[in-house]
RNA sequence: GGGCCGUUAGCUCAGGUGGCAGAGCACCGGACUUUUAAUCCGGGUGUCGCAGGUUCGAAUCCUGCACGGCUCACCA
């Protein structure tokens, strides 16, 4: 396939040289074998023998487990061997006085990366390590390739993220972030489930892609003959199922958003986007800490570390208008200055400015700029702008913000939701506003999904709506300073 | 897209000012019945990211390109 430097080619050959010896002279094929009954994890020696003193066997019990050699210290007439699985590493000792001939089988035929069946008695060396007497041993599968190296793993990011399993394989501690993304999704379903929400499921293709403001992935579809995109948001179609008479839905899947790539933006990312009816914008603040503090639970702990900071994930959250955090931050109160002054301070601050833009979208600007990435703990950010929140209800006393909120920690959003806009009238209106920008250059500004305004014509209860991006958070929960270090397969361009 | 940094053996990394391509681990051969980064003896297995240029001579200096990382911009 393709070019590989002598040494490895080397190894190679070696391995495949060595599997012909071994199905020829010895008569063993190790892919032909398709089963081992595996009784027991390897921790689960951990966990039952422990109590075993030094050089104490438990000769009562037998142990059947099954893994990957990972390091093999030959001794003359006794070996050593680390043998792990997804559960624990072990050391296993082979002796030629328990297994004779089949001890020099052992020494002939097996190589590091190699997969073992195993069965033998626990017992504790004198040195103190809790091991396994091997007395009886089956190759399950050979490695043709060498592992990376066992001191000091594999720490070039690119193989890392284009050949995860050797990243797998080399750091334990990968794989236990993975696991914790796991659980923290089971979380998300756990609490979700226990509010008599519902999970569906709704069309990553469709023939407009709404909900967001992105620009969306275009697939070509032959039968059809049309373009159909990649869903850049769940929100349009859950909110057709609220009409629908289902009260509560949620779904967890991907997003494809065609945007740069960077540590916090992966072009498909995971997120949960759930809908309540007869619910509001704190309703859904409530269910976010809610999940929130499930997730830090499932990790351990309500404070957990992010890079430099602790992360404290006990509620309640703060929770502050944006116009007071900008206030806060930048000492000066948007509510109380008209356009020209909004404009005049944006420019003090250089920050670009056209010239026609209201004082809530340069307040917008100066949360972003100047506010985020101040906010490290938890924090619900309320009272955004109707004009950047085209799907949500406005506030009633006070038209120009809508009742919607985000949810700030680390710096980053990881939470959007809103009480949702249910005036087919109104909606119309926003997605004419959206209209107006895309047609003035803006490639993301909302598409006007016609077919979504006449599901609100048919009558959405009020509603509150939330989406949390689960990659995000599953950073700041695992302390992962990259998005890619949570997603298992990141997208990466093609080398050559 | 801009700036900075990186790319040398399978892995982790050294290789001032240009002068025979290195170490540890891994791997191969040998010794060894309690090691655990085993030890001891022997073995280097390389398109120095790619393509040009300067030079008697380039891993090293210059230019371009590829891939990656950080960062800024943009963006959720």
């Amino acid at each position: 396939m393709e070019e590989r430097s002598t040494p490895e080619r080397e190894i190679i050959k070696q391995r495949m040289e060595k599997l012909e010896r071994l199905r020829k002279d010895a008569g063993f094929n190790p892919f032909v074998i398709d089963k081992w009954d595996k009784e027991h994890k390897l921790s689960f020696v951990r966990s039952n023998f422990s109590h075993l003193g030094p050089d104490q066997m438990d000769e009562d019990a037998l142990i059947k487990t099954a893994g990957r050699v990972m390091a093999i210290r030959k001794h003359g007439k006794a070996s050593f061997v680390h043998l792990e699985d997804d559960t624990d590493r072990l050391q296993l000792y082979f002796r030629f006085d328990t297994l004779n001939e089949e001890y020099e089988w052992f020494k002939k035929w097996v190589d590091t990366g190699d997969y073992l069946g195993i069965v033998g008695h626990p017992f504790r060396t004198k040195r103190g390590e809790l091991s396994l007497l091997v007395t009886e041993f089956k190759l399950l599968s050979k490695a043709l390739r060498p592992l990376p190296e066992k001191w000091h793993g594999l720490k070039d990011t690119e193989v890392r993220y284009r050949q995860r399993y050797l990243d797998l394989i080399a750091n334990p501690e990968v794989r236990e972030v993975f696991r914790k993304r796991a659980k923290i999704i089971k979380t998300f379903r756990e609490v979700l489930e226990s509010h008599g929400t519902l999970e569906v499921e709704t069309p990553i293709l469709s023939p407009m892609a709404g909900g967001a403001t992105a620009r969306p992935f275009i697939a070509f579809h032959n039968a059809l003959g049309i373009n159909l995109y990649l869903r850049i948001a769940t929100e349009l179609y859950l909110k057709r199922l609220i009409v629908g008479m289902y009260e509560r839905v949620y779904e967890i899947g991907k997003n494809f958003r065609n945007e740069g790539i960077d540590s916090m933006h992966n072009p498909e990312f995971t997120a949960m986007e759930v809908y309540w009816a007869y619910a509001n914008y704190d309703d859904m603040m409530n269910l976010t800490e809610e999940i929130i503090v499930a997730c830090a639970d499932a990790m351990g702990s309500r404070q957990l570390p992010y890079g430099e900071h602790m992360i404290n994930y006990e509620p309640p959250f703060r929770r502050a208008t944006m116009v007071d955090l900008v206030k806060e931050h930048c000492g000066v109160d948007f509510l109380n200055i008209t356009d020209e002054e909004a404009r005049r301070i944006a420019k003090e601050r250089g920050l670009e400015i056209k010239g026609n833009e209201s004082r809530l979208l340069i307040m917008t600007e100066f949360f972003d700029n100047f506010v985020e990435d101040k906010l490290i703990q938890p924090t619900f950010v309320l009272g955004y702008p109707v004009e950047i929140s085209p799907l949500a209800k406005r506030d009633p006393d006070n038209p120009d913000f809508t009742r919607r909120f985000e949810l700030f920690i680390c710096g980053a959003e990881v939470a959007n939701a809103f009480s949702e806009l249910n005036d087919p009238l109104d909606q119309r209106e926003r997605f004419q506003d959206q209209l107006k920008k895309r047609e003035a250059g803006d490639e993301e500004a909302h598409v006007f999904d016609e077919d979504f305004v006449t599901a609100l014509e048919h009558g959405l209860p009020p509603t509150g709506g939330l989406g949390i991006g689960i990659d995000r958070l599953t950073m700041f929960l695992t302390n992962s300073s990259s998005i890619r270090d949570v997603i298992l397969f990141p997208t990466m361009r093609p080398k050559e």
